[in-house]
RNA sequence: GCGGGUGUAGUUCAAUGGCAGAACAUCAGCUUCCCAAGCUGACAGUGCGAGUUCGAUUCUCGUCACCCGCUCCA
């Protein structure tokens, strides 16, 4: 693929429907990008594979699907409101973080209620002295703030989550009585967060509106070291088994000073993403959490969420690992991994380019199109039947328009790994053509018997 | 948020201070049509706003969006 590969997946998701931009006739928002009918259906499958891959397969792991806006409390817990929500700068000589509203406010109390006049560069560091010696301040990672109830004021003041974990962790007690779990088990969830990043970009690869695909999984302390190796080694099994290239991963061990605030160690999955500045970028992070979300619910709430361990006869707080990976984010990276050009020979046995994108079965918006070879001579209505036939088991394209390369190309073009073509001998043999995408091969087969076919060559879709 | 770049049809690109073109794609039709064939026709555009001007897609300013860097981390 050509070095500028992230606009031809731009362009190519832009024309056939899988990510439009956001309010493009109004000019667009930078916050997020809208998923079109193929779009949809890429992401529906990704997340399909990752539940059934982290929930319905296991015993020991169930689903939730929590509120995205929850009380300002649980954010004051988990630490959101202090790391997050305000203009953070840095003191250049100490290297201490101070919020540059609790700065100003302090010189205010200082100086009878007179501002710095000009700014941070009249501040001296609360920590070391060093005057006006501070970075430019930032938002870490901003929460976004929402209003309920009638009154646009702080009572009514809520956030959007900035991840999906804490809607699991405020209901962990609910979770482990209802299921009859207990640990070593874990809940699972994917849905939106918001975060208000300085800066969006790199097409969906970060965006303020996002989609998560997390898991807590509770454990003993002591066990927590042992959990967590073995799910790094999971979740890097699922992104090979649904076909990324082993060369395109790797583990990304983040050093311990810049660790999150409730991590003791994190490992990210990296996928060679290969733009701009960004060569190897972040896909999933597997982050040992410790107790620290669970005690400190427990703490603020006051609701017991410590486990009572029978076998033991102990009581402790279940240490957490987390598995958080982005869909979203996921969307791009299958995109980017399946896209192919290869040559095809054309009606004149030429070779000419072709594209295509290898998506694993599973992962393909469109598992078979159905193609009738021509408009006439009644192949349509014939055509039509078989196609809401398999539609019954998956989703379907049906499309008789134009010339029959023509049509192959574009399932190509969107990954679709079956075309049947149904041609003038299925008038009299009712056998039609089923073509596979990658190899262009071609079989006949009886017309009763192409979803038996079809169902052993689409299995797990 | 700061610095640099870009913005013309669905896509990729032309052109111009005075009617904005092409290719591909899309749609309709013809062609018994198995890998983007051919022919005919159709749809479709200067990101948005203001200014300069008789007239702006072109010049100026603002704004929005995208890309590249700083940044971030799902």
């Amino acid at each position: 693929m050509p070095a500028d590969r992230l606009d031809t997946i731009v362009s190519l998701s832009k024309r056939r429907g899988f990510v439009f931009p956001s309010g493009e006739i109004y000019g667009g928002t930078r916050s997020a990008w809208d998923y079109g009918p193929l779009g949809v259906e890429l992401k529906e499958n990704i997340r399909r594979q990752w539940w059934r891959s982290m929930v319905t397969s296991r015993d020991d792991v169930v689903g939730l699907d929590s509120a995205v806006v929850l009380p300002r409390e649980v954010w004051v817990a988990s630490g959101h409101v202090e790391a997050f929500v305000d203009p953070l700068t840095e003191c250049l000589s100490c290297h201490r973080r101070f919020r540059v509203d609790h700065l100003e406010e302090a010189y205010q109390h200082k100086h009878s209620g007179r501002p710095p006049e000009h700014g941070l560069a009249d501040i001296n560091c609360p920590n070391c002295g060093t005057k006006g010696s501070f970075t430019e301040p930032r938002m870490f990672n901003g929460l976004l703030k929402t209003f309920l109830g009638p009154v646009e004021d702080d009572s009514g003041l809520h956030y959007l989550r900035p991840e999906t974990a804490q809607g699991i962790f405020v209901n962990y007690k609910n979770v482990e009585q209802a299921a009859r779990k207990k640990p070593p088990f874990g809940i699972a969830q994917v849905g939106k967060s918001f975060r208000n990043e300085i800066t969006p970009g790199n097409f969906i690869f970060r965006t303020r509106e996002f989609e998560q695909m997390e898991m807590e999984f509770f454990v003993r302390p002591g066990t927590d070291e042992h959990w967590h190796e073995y799910w790094i080694d999971q979740r890097q099994q699922w992104y090979l088994d649904l076909g990324i290239r082993a060369e395109n991963l790797r583990l990304y061990e983040h050093p311990r000073e810049k660790l999150s605030h409730y991590s003791k160690r994190t490992v990210d999955i990296e996928y060679k993403f290969n733009f701009g500045g960004t060569e190897w970028g972040e896909l999933e992070g597997i982050a040992n959490r410790t107790d620290f979300d669970l005690s400190t619910h427990s703490s603020h709430s006051g609701a017991d969420l410590s486990f009572f361990d029978q076998d033991e006869g102990e009581r402790w707080t279940p240490y957490v690992i987390e598995p958080a990976a982005g869909l979203t984010r996921c969307v791009l990276v299958f995109l980017l991994e399946a896209y192919a050009e290869d040559a095809a020979p054309n009606a004149k046995g030429v070779l000419e380019k072709r594209t295509v994108l290898r998506l694993d079965h599973r992962l393909a918006p469109v598992k078979v199109a159905v193609l009738p070879l021509s408009r006439n001579a009644d192949l349509s209505p014939k055509a039509r039947d078989l196609a809401a036939e398999l539609r019954r088991s998956w989703n379907v394209d049906f499309d008789d328009a134009g010339a029959i390369g023509r049509r192959y190309r574009r399932q190509d073009e969107v990954g679709t790994p079956y075309c049947v073509t149904i041609d003038f001998e299925t008038l009299t043999d009712d056998a039609v053509t089923v073509r596979e995408r990658d190899s262009m091969k071609q079989d006949r087969i009886g017309l009763d018997q192409v979803r038996p076919y079809l169902a052993e060559k689409l299995l797990g879709c």
